[in-house]
RNA sequence: GGGAGCUUAGCUCAGCUGGUUUAGAGCAUCUGCCUUACAAGCAGAGGGUCGGGGGUUCGAACCCCUCAGCUCCCACCA
């Protein structure tokens, strides 16, 4: 018996073979001769820790990498981490201000070196947890979004397209986060429903009233504070209630500044009092009337949020503070006619979740349009497929409606943009500011022209504007912006990867993105596939996060269950797209299945072979059969992984070892006590349980090695994770059927004797009427304790148990067992059942229309139903008969 | 306001071009077992008018219409 505890513990055994896999460099990979097989991890965060989306996200990538390097492939998984430029700096603002320093006192340089050293302590720390689930990343790839040469290829995109053309600057409406301090593109605005409220403020008409008019109007706003930037207040040129205000001027609430009223199709009539109050500094639309008809842009706010003086009143106030108490001012001042509860929606930053304000400025811009043409194409041309496809309309009505990207942000910690302004203005764009000086010198013809004369931008770029080149400048950072260099020996390899494996909330920011800059830089696509995963919800169906604190910590986990459990508990039900209602009981599932594993094995390592120890024909049929079984398996997994359907493949896998091989197999095969094991049998278990851990080893590398191992004299530096996957073979049903019928015999046996109370121990005959085959027969022998089996022309013995298996009596002589008014009753539950069922195939057969439309392969399976029903009825009434 | 998708057992989901199924799986549940690999286990069992209604068809979970509910994406309605 082996010495192994009967209980898997995972701790050290996934220490130890992850050291030896790193160890023998099983990781690595260099171009070679074999197909390539490449993924690029989407960077974590390098200051972030490992939450459950990482862990379903990476568990399907090291899946998928772990397969494609046992096909043979030449797997390279590049691992790295995103600089993050908001949240990052934000965590760093933070910090600062809890040390009492503000990030306005210090200078860039200072900054950055505290960005830095922050990142110094924290970075990495999500490598190193994505190490304990397993992941099979080439850590000598590793990368980060501001390495040397990975900053070079962002400036250098930056330039490229910069001289193309593609990038320009100019005041734009954008989103600004007075929080982070910066721009924001659209795709970083989360738009929520906010219950708010909609208020309505009377506008006195300036100078005296005219005979028989109102002496104010009335405007519907949501936002009452931006009333000191109004400049003009806007009406339908068609609304007739509306038409005394023409050529009128009115005065601000509070302020009293005169403004125009304007006219404009723009006004819906019917909504609020179809009267529009215009801020163009503080709303899109308003913005686009202001140009067209040259209102005044006063812009009442600070970069934090505040009123500026510009606003006039409130004054360094917060502008939701400013909100309430401009309400209660209306309502003193008799402005505010009524306040009506009014649900809209509020932008919000995706990184500090502050409410967005549009504002007015100078930023920079990718012109898209052109851009992404190559990259729609891709994806409806199927040269990049999604999975699941119905991602394919959500990317298409994106990309035909794309508008151009902002990607300045004014922020320290990231790509400094590349543009240095000259003194008496203008700007030019290089990679280095040598190159700048010498462009500026040209450009102003000043050989004197220094350095310091220049002014480089102060913003960043925004952190997509580095992650949309990843799957390039992993392998070679001098390709992006640089259309005249060769692609080294890693790109032309390892370009374009296969797969990518991302969550749908980023297919925007940046899958496609980097669609778009393979297109523009690396001559085509950076992936084949992506797998677009789903969210990890808790057990109630919420998102989780943080501030909810129902996300379990991954770590915590894995120490808990063994990460091949967690892996599993991930996979066991998230199809892809999918949102996974993740419970921790789903890690107990996997766990004991690791056990289950784990024994299987200590089962198998505790037998013998002997020798000259004849097969058992039930050992022979067993062997026979789960050959076959496997071979099947092995099919389906192929196709399950072909369309990425990573839990079918997992359960099938599941049902195989637990129910096909433990169930099953190993319960047949198992030698009577003290007996050794025939030298046949045993080899073809050991077959077949390392065929199993191979096909197991991407889902839970961990066990499968220590197993494996086990499994055989292994020498230093192999590694199951190397061996190659089994391969698919042709399958014989028959096997399989004769085999189905075994099991059914077995079954309708063991639930015999449970309805009877018949002990196990308590040895059977079984007597048959049709056909059975010779494996059927010593299964039966083997687990449900036949002694004899029997062909009968016609039954005799009156007092038996019997049932049909297909369409074959059979009969358990059950002498003092019986209890001829139980049988009786079951036989004729047993004829009702098949009498119902018998009269709905009638009835289908008595349809001539069905007799005449139906294919003739399905009319004639209805007969033969007809037939089969019959005789068992007839044999079912024949012994009902003989108990009587 | 547009667009996409979903609704099958208590839960999570399969079910590919309509007929080989008398609708499946895993988990959960119930019953019996400490049977010498595993009680984190073994054996057995129960559980569904396939969201409602209508239609097409010899035949519908699957196709069409309609109603209801849910989810996601996009969009500048104060």
């Amino acid at each position: 018996m082996s010495t192994l505890a009967s209980v898997y513990s995972p701790a050290a055994i996934e220490e130890k073979w992850y050291a030896y896999w790193m160890r023998h460099g099983l990781f690595h990979s260099e171009p070679d001769e074999r197909e390539p097989y490449a993924v690029v991890i989407p960077p974590p965060n390098v200051t972030g820790v490992l939450h459950m989306g990482h862990m379903l996200n990476n568990t399907i990538q090291d899946v998928l990498v772990r397969r494609a390097r046992m096909l043979g492939k030449n797997a390279c998984w590049v691992p790295g981490t995103d600089h993050a430029s908001i949240a990052t700096e934000a965590k760093v603002v933070e910090k600062l201000a809890a040390e009492g320093v503000k990030k306005t006192d210090l200078s860039r340089e200072d900054f950055l070196r505290h960005a830095w050293e922050w990142t110094r302590r924290h970075g990495g720390i999500i490598l190193e947890q994505l190490k304990r689930l397993g992941a099979s990343c080439d850590w000598e790839r590793t990368s980060f979004t501001m390495d040397e040469g990975y900053s070079r290829s962002v400036i250098r995109a930056f330039v490229d397209l910069y001289r193309q053309g593609k990038i320009y600057r100019g005041v734009r409406m954008i989103n600004w986060d007075p929080q982070a301090q910066t721009a924001l593109s659209d795709e970083e605005v989360i738009y929520r429903e906010q219950q708010g409220k909609l208020y309505y403020v009377r506008y006195r008409v300036s100078g005296a009233a005219a005979e028989g008019q109102p002496a104010y109007v009335v405007v519907a706003t949501t936002r009452p504070e931006t009333i000191f930037g109004d400049t003009a207040v806007c009406i339908n040129p068609g609304d007739e209630r509306y038409r005394w205000l023409r050529g009128k001027k009115l005065l601000v609430p509070l302020i009293n500044r005169e403004v125009p009223v304007i006219e404009d199709e723009y006004v819906d009539p019917e909504f609020g009092t179809g009267c529009l109050k215009v801020t163009p500094a503080h709303d899109v639309n308003d913005y686009l009337l202001g140009e067209k008809y040259g209102l005044e842009v006063i812009d009442i706010f600070n970069d934090d949020g505040t009123l500026s003086p510009k606003a006039q009143r409130y004054v360094g106030q917060d502008r939701f503070e400013v909100r309430r108490q401009v309400e209660e001012e209306l309502a003193a001042e008799g402005l505010l006619e009524k306040v009506e509860a009014y649900a809209n929606k509020v932008g919000f930053s995706e990184r500090t979740n502050a409410a967005i304000e549009p504002k007015l400025s100078m930023q920079w811009f990718v012109r898209m349009e052109e851009l992404a043409a190559p990259a729609l194409a891709a994806v409806m041309d199927d040269d990049v497929q999604l999975f699941p496809p119905k991602f394919k309309n959500t990317y298409r009505h994106w990309m035909e409606h794309i508008k151009d990207w902002c990607i300045s942000r004014q922020l320290w910690w990231g790509h400094r943009i590349p543009a240095w302004y000259l003194p008496q203005g203008g700007l030019v764009v290089a990679e280095t500011a040598e190159q700048a000086l010498a462009a500026a010198r040209e450009k102003t013809g000043n050989p004197q022209l220094a350095l310091a004369d220049l002014r480089q931008d102060e913003d960043c770029l925004d952190t997509w504007f580095s992650s949309w080149l990843w799957p390039i400048s992993v392998f070679d950072p001098d390709v992006a912006g640089h259309p005249e260099a060769d692609p080294n020996k890693d790109l032309q390899y390892y370009y374009p990867t296969t797969d990518l494996v991302t969550a749908p909330e980023i297919l925007f920011f940046w899958v496609a993105r980097m669609i778009v800059a393979g297109y523009e830089w690396a001559g085509g696509y950076p992936f084949k596939n992506v797998y677009l995963t789903g969210i990890v919800r808790d057990k109630q169906g919420r998102k989780m996060s943080k501030s909810l604190g129902n996300s379990p910590d991954p770590v915590a986990l894995m120490e808990k269950y063994g990460a091949d459990s967690v892996r599993l508990g991930m996979l066991l039900t998230s199809p892809a797209g999918n949102d996974l209602p993740f419970d921790e009981s789903l890690c107990e599932q996997g766990r004991n299945f690791c056990n289950k594993i784990w024994n299987a094995f200590r089962l198998i390592s505790s037998w013998e072979p002997g020798d000259g120890e004849p097969q058992p024909e039930h050992a022979q049929v067993a062997v026979e059969w789960f050959g076959e079984l496997l071979r099947k398996a092995l099919q389906s997994v192929a196709d399950d992984f072909d369309k990425y359907r990573l839990s079918e493949a997992l359960m099938a896998l599941y049902k195989l070892y637990w129910d096909e091989f433990s169930g099953w197999y190993l319960e047949i095969i198992k030698p009577q006590q003290g007996r050794p094991m025939d030298a046949a049998t045993y080899k073809a278990t050991l077959r077949f349980f390392d065929a199993m851990l191979r096909l197991l080893h991407p889902f839970m590398p961990f066990i499968t090695e220590e197993l494996w191992q086990n499994l055989a004299e292994r020498k230093d530096g192999e590694s199951i994770m190397v061996a190659p996957q089994p391969s698919a073979r042709e399958h014989d049903e028959d096997v399989l059927r004769r085999f189905e019928q075994a099991k059914q015999v077995v079954s309708a046996i063991r639930s015999l004797r449970k309805d009877r109370g018949i002990p196990s121990r308590e040895p059977l005959t079984l007597l048959y009427r049709g056909e059975l085959s010779p494996a059927a027969a010593a299964v039966a022998g083997r687990l449900a304790n036949v002694q004899q089996v029997a062909a009968v022309e016609e039954n005799t013995e009156p007092m038996c148990a019997s049932f049909l298996v297909g369409t074959t009596e059979l009969y358990v002589p059950l002498g003092s067992l019986a209890n001829a008014e139980e049988e009786r009753k079951k036989l004729a539950a047993e004829v009702e059942r098949l009498t119902a069922f018998l009269g709905g195939v009638k009835a289908k057969l008595d349809n001539e229309k069905f007799v005449r439309s139906a294919p003739e392969a399905i009319v004639a399976l209805e007969r033969k139903k007809q037939r089969d029903a019959e005789a068992k009825i007839a044999a079912l009434t024949e012994q009902l008969e003989k108990l009587k």
